[in-house]
DNA sequence: CTTACAACCGTACCGAACTACGGAGTCAAG
DNA sequence: CTTGACTCCGTAGTTCGGTACGGTTGTAAG
């Protein structure tokens, strides 16, 4: 099932992404290099199309390359007590980024099913959907709201 | 509620953003530019703060600038139909995006349970968890696999 | 054994999304 | 009415995530 069967380039075509990508995610610690039975050509798995598929799924939910090292390195089966502390900030921040989605979604569908229905709307629902516990007032340090700027 | 008190300091101290990235987004239309009255200085609402909170955690969730335009546009009233059109398919997008982040979940959920458990697991359950509908087998076009570059 | 297409590898370049810089103008406090 | 922090604006630089290029080596078909 998981045999060296793939070439770089069948590899690539598997996972639908480019050949240099892949040998990016190498330079980058993502992905294996396999063994080069003297000075022979690599070959690939499919568990790494399903890992560099993964990675791609991952990306679309806006997780970056370094946060996705980190998810994958959960499952390594070493260092069992770190893994569960990282696994439990992980599971946090995924499940804030669950309930924004789900709000964009109830959003979405309400607009799709409504639509025009509301004429004159001033407020975008969208936006308001994601108010939820954020504070937004001006900070008023002096009185003309002059403060120090952000780190963005 | 949403008189203009903000200068772009505090604005984007509020929106806990770079005053640089206000001027960015202003750039790319994905804020106004309030009118400057003879000469004087700008100042921002609320709402225009509530607008940078939604184009961050869209941006967390995956979605591009150009793409959060795109779900800005939906809400502004005009074309209507195309509006619906739209927030279809963007729907479609986050739905599939919802699925894969409750996978996620759902496997970091078990990982934080179970933890040490499973020792001597081979396979990843976070990529396992992602294996849904994808067809993954090598395509060979040739019977070593060679195929033309994937479009990355 | 040639020949053509891949793999290999280092380096250079690319677009997206900021981030910094510098010089001129604004403005509130002293 | 000066001073210093802040705004404005254009342009340049940075980081992230690839993508392209080009020369060398591997390899399968003829």
């Amino acid at each position: 099932m998981s045999n060296e069967e793939f070439t770089i380039g069948a590899f690539a075509a598997a996972a639908d992404v480019n050949v240099e990508t892949i040998r990016f995610y190498q330079r980058r610690r993502l992905l294996r290099e396999p063994p080069r039975p003297f000075g022979r050509i690599r070959r690939y798995s499919a568990d790494d199309v399903a890992r560099v598929r993964f990675i791609k799924t991952a990306q679309g939910l806006g997780f970056s390359l370094d946060e996705i090292a980190g998810l994958l390195r959960l499952e390594d089966g070493t260092h069992c007590v770190e893994a569960r502390v990282a696994a439990e900030e992980k599971l946090a921040g995924v499940r804030t980024k669950l309930i924004d989605l789900q709000r964009i979604e109830a959003v979405l569908g309400e607009l799709v099913e409504e639509c025009c229905a509301a004429t004159g709307n001033v407020r975008c629902p969208l936006i308001d959907a994601l108010q939820h516990e954020r504070d937004v007032r001006p900070q008023s340090v002096t009185s003309t709201g002059r403060v120090r700027r952000a780190a963005g």
